[in-house]
DNA sequence: CCTCCGAAACTAAAGGCGTTAGTTTGTTGG
DNA sequence: CCAACAAACTAACGCCTTTAGTTTCGGAGG
């Protein structure tokens, strides 16, 4: 016991063994207790390292959102732009899948997250967008696509026969193949910037 | 101690007062021990009423459901039959914003949820969806919808000053009312609804 | 070289969580 | 009237997060 000769732990090390823990057992998996064990550890040294477990789940988001592609919010032009940032966008849950229950309601404070936004905004303003529509623009892109990591992740829905028959949905989610969820992104995806872009034209 | 001259729990109650609780305190204040605290009893004798808190969740979603308007998806046409539908799904969650973050994962066993799905599916068909699309229609409405709900209930975004800095998305946040999820999900219904429309249209 | 300080691990503990097992007591059908 | 059952209870287990205080190591100043 005692001060270990080299550090065994580091912020990073820590957030980086949280991804991987939630990766591989689930986001309810996500313990300081469980974490530590992982690091070969007791619970309470994480606490010399980070404030809490808040700060953890923050740090994942950080390195969720780095695996986005951001910089396609520089790109021309908006339709495109916002198609391939979405499309990266669920890329990145995709790799995490387990992360959007963590990442989908706790106060955002990343600064990464924040400076993707800005970019968001920045590119919208330029498309010609008018000012007080662009955050509902943006907003309601990144819902769809939370809502899609989401279904991503979810377990399969389970019919139970006892209760009343369901016939055409039991047929419907009988050929439900994995990447189901991955399929309904990218025609919702088409639609709603198709719609999001009739609505500007109508708007000059 | 001992059994009491009339029952003082039932399942339904038990749901009807975690609903209440999940409303006025948070999806993380649902624990079954305050749960029982607010029942006036001790947190076992819940569990000869309920096989465990996931039944509760499960009997939180089969409330929140049952506030929707399916009979809306009878309606004809689809769009606006999706339309009356989804905005009474977001309608829903605006009344409970704190059930989102609940709701949002786990496994569906709700009979009203299948249900709902049902309708859904048939009137996709009935509207001359493919077959092999009528879930992925369905499934990025309710993506939508979902992480819109999510929205609702979310904490506003923290700018932190000593980061680098975000100014328009300062400025585009500044004039956020509340209210603006709801904005952004109009917005977005009317836009995806449009596209999918226009898909519809080229398929026949 | 020694001492002292801060860093980074530790142990111990408090207080909350979900759940199970077994107990007590009230109600009711035979 | 009493047996069976229902619905509360207490006690306990093994988790959880977090705080407080302790031990040991490395390095900087004398």
């Amino acid at each position: 016991m005692g001060r270990p000769r080299r550090p065994i732990l580091s912020r990073d090390g820590i957030v980086a063994e949280a991804l991987a823990l939630v990766d591989e057992e689930g986001s309810e998996a996500l313990t300081v207790t469980r974490l530590a064990r992982r690091l070969g550890v007791q619970a309470a040294s994480l606490y010399n390292h980070v404030a809490g477990r808040e700060e953890i789940v923050e740090g994942i988001r950080d390195l969720v959102v780095a695996e986005m592609d951001v910089s396609a919010l520089d790109g021309q032009p908006w339709q495109e732009a916002l198609a391939v940032w979405a499309k990266s966008y669920l890329a990145a849950f995709a790799r995490h899948p387990n992360t959007a229950k963590l990442l989908s309601t706790t106060t955002i404070r990343s600064a990464r997250t924040l400076e993707m936004y800005e970019k968001a905004v920045t590119l919208l303003e330029r498309a010609g967008w008018p000012s007080d529509q662009v955050v509902a623009v943006f907003t309601a892109i990144e819902s769809f696509a939370i809502g899609s990591a989401l279904d991503l992740a979810a377990p399969n829905v389970m019919i139970d026969p006892s209760e009343q028959p369901v016939p055409l949905l039991s047929v419907a989610l009988k050929d439900a193949h994995p990447g189901r969820a991955m399929v309904a992104f990218e025609l919702g995806l088409e639609a709603i910037i198709h719609g999001l872009d009739e609505r500007l034209r109508r708007l000059c």
